[in-house]
DNA sequence: TTTT
DNA sequence: TTTT
């Protein structure tokens, strides 16, 4: 009885940052950019343009696709769900991250544009990655993953 | 080439902050509660429900229609973009604050369940808003609103 | 790089039509209405309200949910997909269907209003349904699914 | 209490069909591709890849700038909503007809790919739309149309 | 820190 | 701070 559902296209910001877990899972960090046009009120204001930056976390097969493909600049679609964690900072203060928990997400433009991602254009590792069920997002990846004791 | 989409259907943590602008534009603030069910992974782990609050954020006719018909623990559909805004505490640290500025909003239930908004269920105040052009969203809003010099 | 998503909130127009094919797997249609609101242009005509229907299919676990909560007049919340069907009718002339395949279906309202499914508000067997593993949709269902030889 | 939204991204079928209406109000008409990767069930099925055709429907400024800059083959982000025509055909059989009404688009992948709309590409014709208030979508654009009689 |  |  509640939904939380966010859809962004943009850019992103810089290379993924790219972990693996002792268990083997994968996780990919990176920010992206969405850009508001700039425009003119009707009272004749000019408001400028405004980039807002997502904090995008993918998990297991998307976080490898993100490893092999993304790159800053990639025009990205993520679907996800918005995410505040809080940690405590070394004032002790309690501080608040947003992030956007990706499980789906689209490499944009055309083909020969993902190129960039040089060590996987190989003859047998197609640039364009076609996403079967091996690398695919959380649903068929939960079903491969016989160990899954993650909070997420 | 930019796309900041949020979808959210939850319920309303407390009664709407309403504020009015010295142009006399209307500002509503809430916190909207959406919950993930819990769950168990395949490794047998108990994932407990956990609930995200979004801090919602409406301009003009939505936030003079929260005024009237939005009270805490009504269910809504919210639609608009993620907004992140940086401010200087206390201790003079930038701090960064994650709002949902909606562009739609709908309530949700059934009718007779919407009262509970006592003050304005009065026989020429229609229960259900019928959120005709005059007090709708930001479209025909933007279209009604000779004075528009805020920049959103 | 394809993405196909359709989001609804509307009314159920009658009782879901419930199939177990021989595999046993469960099958849900049913029509969703969505209306647009009356409004009157700027220049001045008068537009009536207008009801859409939505022809949703319902697969497996989301299927059997429907079965046992979705009743005529119930308000959903759908996620899916458009899916055009062609057929032949009886003149043999082509013709098409378009259905929302649902991987998403949240019941609204609150919790004391979803009963009418008189069958199934039983003392263990709680009005709202918990939504757990064992009869959620297609994510965790394809999971638990060892015999899944359709196409969808 | 209704809400009918669609995301669509994909690849136009071919060039889109412009009409002007005689109150000089544009139309376009467009097919719009999405299609679902291939991949193989748990049961070893293999499913093909399954392409889906949309009807989309763009009016005023929108369909202004498809007019300029969609092409067959542009990659497009599409939001709009379902609408569903009937109409009788030769055999006096009512017929049905379902269409997407976008009232957001936006052109996909990098700048100087969006060329092959050549006649468009002049000196003082972005190749890029700028997109702002006066050919931008249905929000803005009801806002600037003095004569607005139609029924959408 | 992206992109236009 | 909601709701189930």
């Amino acid at each position: 009885m509640s939904v939380n559902k966010v859809i962004l296209i943009g850019n992103v910001g810089k290379d993924p940052d790219i972990r693996y877990l002792d268990n083997n899972v994968c996780v990919a960090n990176f920010p992206l950019a969405t850009t508001d046009r700039a425009y003119t009120t009707r009272a004749g204001v000019q408001i400028p343009e405004k980039t807002e930056w997502h904090n995008i976390v993918l998990w297991r097969g998307l976080a490898e696709i993100a490893e092999k493909y993304v790159r800053k600049g990639t025009q990205l679609y993520i679907e996800g769900k918005i995410r505040t964690r809080s940690w405590v900072d070394q004032s002790n203060i309690t501080r608040y991250t947003t992030e956007i928990y990706a499980d789906n997400m689209e490499l944009l433009g055309r083909k020969n544009e993902q190129i960039g991602a040089s060590p996987v254009s190989q003859i047998d590792n197609p640039v364009q990655p076609s996403l079967t069920s091996p690398v695919q997002g959380s649903n068929v990846d939960s079903g491969n993953n016989d160990i899954d004791d993650l909070p997420f």
